[in-house]
DNA sequence: AAAAAAACGTA
DNA sequence: CGTACGTTTTTTTA
């Protein structure tokens, strides 16, 4: 998989001048975060030949890696402790008594961290009588003075206090990778007092690990509390006689725990360090040196790749400039009754605005919480839906519905969703933003908004809305700012998402694919939407039935090998399995893998015939069986109350344009073996229905090539071939086509299915048993009555190879970069995919609009059927009473009239009262 | 604890 | 050493 492939628009980034992007400092509380991931991997699992534990060092390099990755920073310096006592120590002898010592397998372990920092090029800084906290603390603030934005990466919450709109601390949580940003915001939601007010709060609750107690009975909600009454600790230790209750007279009690607790918190920021700021840049990093310390710790490549690849880049920025402010929203403000008349005055007839949606979403169904609409000028309005009067709703409900009134989504599929839930249609949707990112860049993995937003418009999203930042206390007025927040939060998604269209307009009418986008992307994503809704019937006690089904048969062939073998064992476990087969039993070695020799379904079935040993007959069974178990259970768990299976089809996944489906997925239910098909039994007809149909394209792939090649010979086979590929053996071997033997057309068939994957001799020798030589010579053969698809097949890739993309018969393209890769391998890997894309797309392409025209068709003939599932190159409908023929010939007619090619688009249409029954 | 690998289901 | 996916379980991470 090419994850990293460099596209035409995104070309390396040009050299970045200090004064182009805003520097950015990254410092690290060096034993906290060794603490951390000392404790987050096993210990026993991480040590090298010679003994030494490894475990802190991998979990900070990694977490390292992961955040010079995510965080580009621009300087980084670690912080470390340092052995000697702190004026802490001097003034509160107990300071930090009673902490467990320091494990002896952290311990050597600093030092090793320490080294490899040196050798990275971070600086790394103590100071004797001073902590980590207070080192930390003066470089934030020098930085802070130097116009940079820092970042510190500290287990310790003292450094909370030094959190401003500046400076963020990211804090581990449960795990070592998943840092929270603490921002302002953040740290007043979680502790309901502003950053400068953190070390109050800390005084008043206390500090276990530091061994400073608080005050007894007072928590961090008490506290706050009082904070918040009094403005400040300082003010509530002068008017401590005020304070009521039992919580009251505790704190005058323990008046100088809490006022040591005050002194003792704060962080130093004026300590003298003898390194500057500005020098904390990442430059001079000795490869060697790492590599030597990586093969002394016997690291493994992946983390010493993931750790050059990010010092390579040499901390640069993603994007070429640095990002613009973000979105500033004005909200507008709306009487109750109000938005019929705000929605008329302010929107103009006709015009673009954007929608975001507030919610959750999945599993075909959905819920909303917020919804703002901006326009333009950068004027929003947020609506609350649990707080809409009945006139209010109704306009909304209206306006949501109107195909006239144009929006821009991202992602319009999920809002769907959960705007249906409230009984709110959509319609009217130009732009999907995700969708259109998607057609623009298909080999993507993910397209955030925010991530839209920097590559198209240069500019900052921001914190997401919704993002939990909750209050856990309602004091004061406290609380309507936190909701305003979250208000403009996502009107400025909204702002984003409508100019993000505008953008991408452009950018998709300058690749040829805005039709796509208007055409079939969009209006597919509603058609998926009612799918994902409507769902599919499971028959859940045949479900439960097939289950212990399988589970016996599963828990036979464990016995069974067990038997065989003489003891136990885990069959799951290809470890295991190699141990038993290759070394205990002594079988033939199969081919190898990283970790030794496959034991994977061909190994097995070839094993069985070296050997008398029943072992692997036994674990083929096992096998099959177990997979058809999860299968079965996992389906189960996604039966939801009503009866059915909700999937989610994802629009914006497969390179190629293909759907794809989650949670669960639909598009892999069992089919070749008997004992798989009868998954299939349980996937029914619902209640008020009366037929599942299916209908399927016959050989869609290969009528793409024929139409996109012009083969005479292929495109007449197809026209009259009634045994295709017995038509085409019967053509390679120059005999009639009832003359064709089943071995013959088997070859044949095996070649047909794979010309459009970029079969290579070998790999058809190894799928039909025969030799290269023989493979060669029947692809020869093959050739010699097909030459124009051999002729199309290197065309295509060609052409990408000049152009760099594909493109299918809709336009739809693949950026392809490894085409001119120096790299055979990637090379060659590309060349396969430019062969595959526009066959295999194409199809895609194909179904959809078939699609959309038995949507329509269904919609406008009143007719009560209704698409249930697309499996690629076959679509499930659920079929109303009396409605089966009519159905059925509309089906067939769309399916086979989506698209003119040159040879007929065959379609082949089957009922049942389930899906196995429905085949045909 | 998280990432990678192995295995296997579909078109 | 055949493309495109998603899910589950095990292994590795040193």
């Amino acid at each position: 998989m090419v994850k990293t492939q460099a596209t035409p628009e995104q070309t390396s980034p040009s050299p970045t001048g200090e004064g182009g992007e805003r520097p950015r400092l990254l410092l690290l509380d060096g034993h906290s975060m060794a603490f951390r991931a000392f404790f987050a991997l096993p210990a026993d699992k991480f040590v090298n030949s010679a003994g030494q534990a490894t475990n802190a060092v991998y979990g900070f390099t990694s977490m390292l890696v992961k955040l010079l990755r995510d965080e580009r920073p621009t300087h980084v310096a670690v912080a470390w402790d340092r052995s000697e006592p702190t004026f802490r120590h001097e003034e509160y002898d107990a300071y930090k008594a009673g902490r467990a010592e320091t494990p002896p397998e952290l311990h050597g372990q600093v030092g090793l961290l320490q080294e490899l920092m040196g050798l990275i090029g971070v600086t790394s800084v103590s100071v004797a009588g001073f902590e980590a906290d207070d080192v930390i603390a003066t470089l934030a603030v020098r930085g802070g003075s130097a116009g940079m934005e820092v970042l510190i990466a500290s287990g310790d919450r003292d450094a909370f206090q030094l959190v401003t709109k500046d400076c963020t601390v990211l804090y581990p949580g449960k795990s070592l990778s998943d840092l929270t940003r603490m921002t302002p915001e953040a740290v007043e939601a979680r502790y309901a007092v502003t950053p400068e007010r953190y070390r109050d709060l800390a005084a008043l609750v206390g500090e276990k690990s530091d061994n400073l107690p608080g005050v007894p009975g007072v928590g961090p909600k008490t506290a706050a509390k009082w904070i918040a009454k009094y403005g400040s600790l300082d003010e509530l230790v002068a008017r401590a006689d005020e304070v009521t209750g039992k919580a009251g007279q505790s704190f005058r009690d323990h008046l100088d725990d809490v006022l040591r607790n005050q002194r003792l918190n704060r962080l130093v920021t004026d300590v003298e360090v003898g390194a500057e700021v500005a020098e904390m840049t990442m430059d001079g990093w000795n490869r060697d040196g790492v590599n030597l310390l990586f093969d002394t710790l016997e690291f493994a490549a992946s983390l010493r790749d993931r750790l050059f690849a990010v010092l390579d880049e040499g901390g640069q920025p993603t994007v070429e400039a640095a990002p613009d402010e973000g979105f500033a929203v004005e909200l507008a403000e709306v009487e109750p009754g109000g938005l019929a008349d705000w929605l008329a005055a302010e929107v103009p007839a006709g015009a673009r605005v954007g929608l975001a949606v507030e919610g959750s979403w999945g599993s075909g169904g959905g819920d909303v919480t917020g919804l703002a609409v901006a326009l333009p000028a950068g004027v929003a309005l947020h609506v609350d839906p649990a707080r809409l009067d009945a006139a209010d709703e109704a306009a909304l409900a209206r306006w949501l519905a109107d195909p006239a009134a144009p929006k821009a989504l991202h992602d319009a599929k999920g809002p769907m969703l959960a705007l249906g839930a409230r009984g709110w249609e959509l319609a009217g949707v130009d732009s999907d933003t995700a969708i259109a990112g998607y057609l623009a860049l298909p080999g993507r993995r993910n397209f955030d908004l925010a991530d839209l937003c920097v590559r198209y418009l240069n500019k900052e999203l921001g914190e997401q809305a919704g993002g939990g930042a909750q209050l856990t206390l309602d004091i004061s007025g406290e609380a309507g700012d936190e909701g305003q927040e979250a208000r403009r939060a996502l009107a400025a998604r909204a702002l984003a998402t409508l100019e993000l269209a505008l953008a991408l307009d452009t950018d998709l009418a300058q690749r040829g694919a805005a039709a796509l986008l208007r055409d079939i992307e969009i209006p597919l994503a509603g058609v998926l939407a009612r799918m994902e809704r409507v769902g599919i019937a499971a028959d859940r006690d045949y479900l439960r039935e097939l289950e212990a089904e399988f589970a016996a048969a599963v828990r036979q062939a464990v016995d069974e090998a067990h038997r065989v073998v003489g003891r136990e064992f885990n069959l799951g476990s290809p470890k295991q399995l190699q141990q038993i087969l290759f070394e205990d039993l002594g079988l033939p070695r199969t081919k190898k893998i990283k970790t030794g020799y496959t034991t994977d379904a061909d190994a097995l079935t070839w094993l069985a015939t070296q050997t008398d040993n029943e072992l692997p007959v036994i674990l083929l069974r096992h096998r099959d069986q177990t997979k058809l178990r999860t299968t079965v259970e996992g389906l189960l768990k996604t039966v939801t109350e009503d009866g059915r299976i909700h999937t989610t089809f994802n629009q914006t996944v497969a390179a190629t344009g293909r759907l794809s489906s989650t949670e669960p997925n639909l598009q892999n239910i069992p089919v070749r073996t008997d004992a798989g098909r009868r998954i299939r039994r349980a996937f029914v007809v619902g209640p008020g229905h009366e037929r599942l149909l299916t209908a399927d394209y016959s050989q869609i792939e290969l009528r793409i090539m024929a139409h996109l090649s012009g083969d005479e010979a292929l495109i007449e086979a197809f026209q009259t071939g009634y045994d295709f590929h017995a038509e085409i053996a019967a053509r390679v071997f120059g005999v009639a086509a009832d003359q064709v033997d089943g071995e013959a057309r088997a070859r044949i068939k095996a070649m047909n299915y794979g010309l459009a994957y970029g079969l290579s001799d070998y790999g058809l020798s190894q799928q039909l048993g025969i030799t290269p030589k023989e493979a060669r010579v029947l692809m020869e053969d093959y050739f010699a009555q097909f030459g124009k698809v051999r002729d199309y097949l290197e065309e295509v890739v060609a052409q990408a190879r000049q152009d760099g993309y594909t493109a299918t018969m809709l336009g739809r393209r693949r950026y392809l970069p490894d085409l001119n890769s120096d790299n055979r391998q990637r090379r060659e890997m590309a060349e396969r995919m430019a062969l595959n894309a526009p066959i295999q797309g194409s199809a895609a392409d194909i179904i959809k609009v078939a699609m959309l025209d038995v949507d329509r068709a269904l919609r406008e003939g009143g007719y009560s059927s209704r698409l249930l599932l697309q499996v690629h190159d076959e679509l499930v409908l659920e079929v109303a009473p009396g409605e089966l023929e009519a159905v059925r010939k509309l089906v067939s007619e769309n399916m086979a009239g989506a698209y003119d090619l040159r040879v007929p688009l065959a379609v082949s249409v089957g009922v049942g009262p389930n899906w196995h029954d429905a085949a045909h």
